[in-house]
DNA sequence: CCAATAGTGTCTATTAGACACTATACT
DNA sequence: AGTATAGTGTCTAATAGACACTATTGG
């Protein structure tokens, strides 16, 4: 079992090049990004009706030259799947997401002979308030805020040739504190894509899917927001993902029934209007009012680097 | 980006591996199968309190060696990765199943600096009592029927070290028609596995969470079943997947409330008690009383070969 | 007759949702 | 006062579950 030099009769045998890509949503684009949609970008605290924002990079070679696609790229030899996820998201973005889920893996057969194989694992991330407001490149602590990108429509382009052979640049335009924004990189509004690469819109549409289902019966709407917020701003998560209106009575009582709300005390101030409570969520380990919690639980958390204990993997 | 002969060092920047490992249940071992647990192995239609039963391959090289492991296998460069599961439980139970999901993918950093990276992509399957009764060999009309299996044992053991690159024999024991049974694969109880190989116990703590609440919200169970059933018998998948008994009376409302179930008209005989009447289950297409069904449903089916349609993925 | 399961009726507790109402801020 | 949102009370419909009861087979 050797590897030979590969021409294209040989590369047909090898294994296939494993590659990630992620879809991330927030409320609203980070300030100072390229815009790819001209929807209301107020995010939750101001409009109403908030929509769903998704980071794309321009491709710059072909196949599908000049069209969006999710960032991503191949997956170097030391990191795990999460890392290259978070490594390219930190790319696009400039940002940490404050969480990140696998979603699922694509595997299909190449049409082209030639073409080696690549098997594509899904993520998804969430941008909330908070990792979006921090300033870029002195960022909160990111496990992938190593390399200084050389754009991320570059780095996705090295993808289908072969995968984890990149030049491992220390080189490059490295990152100032408020460097100006990749022309290559743009936040879309989740009603308003453009045309993707691949099967990426496949992709983005069950990432919505599993968003949607997710904020129903699990409690992870809260991280689009900061550590404290209102239960309006709450409602308002959830109206932009479910894409409807929900009754704020029912809403408040449902959501305090969950118990994993916690209430701070504090009030929010200087609003036209009586001021609401200020809550924040419950981390998982805290005592008090709990419910049994439901749903299959991935063995990965957003934890960097825990795609799995120990053991090696197969 | 060339592929030179491979070193020790530079095994480390190629790409990973790729394997698929699948989790496969059923309700009772085929018929003449080895059984590594000694629980009862009735089935549904006649003891009481029945089991999940998995089948597991025994590995015959390091690491693990001895241990028994997940059938599975590295995936070739024609086949999607949900052929490769196919494939691979194909060869350690002589049958296809009747269903297949993908369950997630595992892409952890080796330890060692020499191993290759090994991205495992895990699926579970269902096996019912339909699939299990069809003779072995002039088996269904399977898409992965179609080398002899070399053993299964052997076959996963060819993981590891590289993939993709078997000698894709044609050679190996053709398999006749009633062969005898594989030493190396034997089915286990659920309740009663033994010590797994890599982390496979947690894939199959893992598998068996989401058998459970997908039994909840959506209706697989019947696939445990043959083409008709008895509400009794569907309830005892219930009642084995979830680990308790369920009321006869709310568990027949709330099935036929769901309207996936047909009545056929017909009746189960030569029953020790008054005849139940039978069913089956409404395919998707057929009108009828629906429900508007819920969930997210992964961008791939039971359906052989529909990783995803068209484009090349990414 | 009895045993055993199929199948029906009905009551109760919980829940989602609709909606009226009160409370409290700013302008 | 007027407006806008916070927060409470309460009614209704749908649902899950407990459980009594009838129906129909074989032994």
């Amino acid at each position: 079992m050797q590897y030979e030099s590969a021409s294209v009769s040989e590369r047909r045998t090898m294994p296939p090049a494993v590659a990630v890509s992620t879809v991330a949503f927030a409320l609203r684009p980070p300030l100072g990004a390229v815009l790819g949609s001209t929807a209301g970008a107020e995010g939750v605290g101001s409009g109403r009706a908030p929509t769903l924002w998704i980071p794309l990079v321009r491709r710059t070679r072909a196949p599908f030259q000049g069209l969006w696609a999710l960032p991503g790229g191949p997956t170097r030899w030391n990191e795990t799947l999460a890392d290259t996820a978070l490594r390219s998201l930190h790319a696009a973005v400039l940002r940490p997401p404050g969480y990140l889920e696998q979603l699922y893996s694509f595997g299909g057969v190449e049409r082209s002979a030639e073409a080696q194989r690549l098997v594509t694992i899904a993520y998804w991330a969430l941008y909330g308030e908070h990792d979006l407001a921090a300033s870029p490149s002195l960022a909160a602590p990111s496990p992938a805020d190593d390399d200084g990108a050389p754009s991320a429509a570059a780095r996705w382009d090295d993808a289908a040739p072969a995968a984890g052979l990149e030049p491992d640049p220390a080189d490059a335009d490295e990152a100032g504190d408020t460097e100006p924004a990749d022309p290559n990189v743009a936040w879309f509004s989740a009603d308003d894509l453009p045309a993707l690469a691949f099967d990426h819109a496949e992709i983005v549409a069950y990432a919505l899917e599993r968003l949607r289902s997710k904020t129903e019966y699990s409690a992870i709407a809260h991280r689009f927001l900061g550590p404290v917020f209102t239960l309006g701003q709450l409602r308002a998560v959830h109206e932009a993902v479910r894409g409807e209106p929900a009754d704020p009575a029912n809403f408040r009582r449902q959501e305090l029934a969950r118990g994993t709300l916690v209430d701070t005390g504090e009030f929010e101030t200087g609003t036209p209007h009586r001021p609401a409570r200020l809550y924040r969520f419950r981390d998982p380990h805290e005592p008090g009012p709990r419910r049994p919690a439901s749903g299959p639980t991935p063995p990965q958390r957003t934890a960097p680097n825990s795609e799995l204990p120990k053991k090696g993997t197969s």
